[in-house]
DNA sequence: ATTTTTTCTTAATATAGTTTAAGATTTATT
DNA sequence: AATAAATCTTAAACTATATTAAGAAAAAAT
């Protein structure tokens, strides 16, 4: 079963007790993702957090000439959720599909609610795994305002060197925030170098 | 006493009892802080987080030929902390100073962890704290890979009413990822519509 | 296996943003 | 009050990136 998966994934930040394992288990749920499947959409209100057992997703907005702009690639052990609507119950801007067929283990609202109240070692784990994406985050801002696309792009590559390949470059110049014209030309200029 | 002002803060997300309220205030102390002064230099391991009572601060890298890149301001009833050096006990890549005179209360590492251990409170408190600034960066991300300069820099304007005009606007544009002759462009822009 | 769809590239032209330099204005320091 | 330092603006020339369009290559669907 994935669940093993998700228990390896806890246990790297504190190992759950029986105890916790057992409440755990019985409020996941394990889903199959085909390619291109959503699992939020707009004006949805995302009611998971989605641990990624095997595949990649992508979380993004689409503007208003339909372009997509990708805030956030997820692949296996790692989470997606849009967290302004999961705590806030709001209608999300995002939507999140799957770039590849995919297996995740999703918790409801309600079912983390429980555990974060129940078992300290929820909310704690929880925190440092956010605490973890905000420097990311902070990482990536750093990157947008002080360097220019071709840095960018490489630094992408050097840090996510297990999704890189897997990613068409036109997603990954929506995510670096340049058309896929200018990403083009980034490369070749790169390979001549 | 300001502590007062930290306690107001914590009951915005769970208010404390006396006990936590106790142990609390015997671990924090409250500093006043000279403009331009640093709470936190590269190279050094930030040590603290900062609550500000009152005052307001930036936080940036230097780059390789002395351009400042703002990560982050933050002004009263708001924290500042570089949470990797922090949480890793790594060297720092940021510095943090004071764009006004500035009063705060700091709390060290060894004191906030004692509280995450012995009060489950804290542990939420700060989880919801750093989702709240996961948010605001996944916001802010959006409109740097979606949105041209002259849009964040209302954004900007719309979304920290409160300190706009606290901030000279070289370092608006320090924060926006643009040079400050540009900037002062869009402004001019701005003003004849 | 063939067709359709998606992805990648190239190039010309256009726009967004930078650089350099200089002067004017405002704010801080003596 | 005078001086020094920081900030804001303008403009010309330059560079980074976007747009448009078209064709080639690769991957997915039938």
């Amino acid at each position: 079963m994935n669940i093993n998966k998700l228990l390896t994934h806890f246990s790297n930040y504190i190992p759950l007790n029986d105890e916790e394992i057992t409440e755990l288990s019985n409020r996941v749920i394990e889903r199959n993702v085909k390619r291109k499947e959503f699992i939020l959409q707009k004006n949805d209100i995302c009611n998971n957090y989605t641990f990624i057992v095997s595949g990649l997703f992508k979380m993004y907005t689409v503007d208003k000439n339909g372009a997509e702009h990708i805030l956030h690639f997820a692949s296996e052990n790692d989470w997606i959720c849009d967290i302004n609507s999961f705590h806030n119950k709001k209608q999300s801007l995002l939507y999140i599909d799957a770039i590849e067929p995919s297996t995740i283990i999703q918790i409801d609202n309600s079912n983390l609610m429980y555990l974060f109240t129940h078992y300290q070692k929820f909310d704690r784990t929880f925190r440092v795994l956010i605490e973890n994406k905000f420097m990311e985050l902070e990482n990536r801002i750093l990157q947008n305002i002080s360097s220019k696309a071709e840095e960018r792009y490489q630094f992408f590559l050097e840090q996510y060197p297990n999704i890189c390949n897997r990613i068409p470059n036109v997603l990954i110049a929506s995510y670096l925030g340049i058309t896929p014209e200018f990403l083009s030309k980034i490369r070749n200029a790169i390979s001549k170098k």
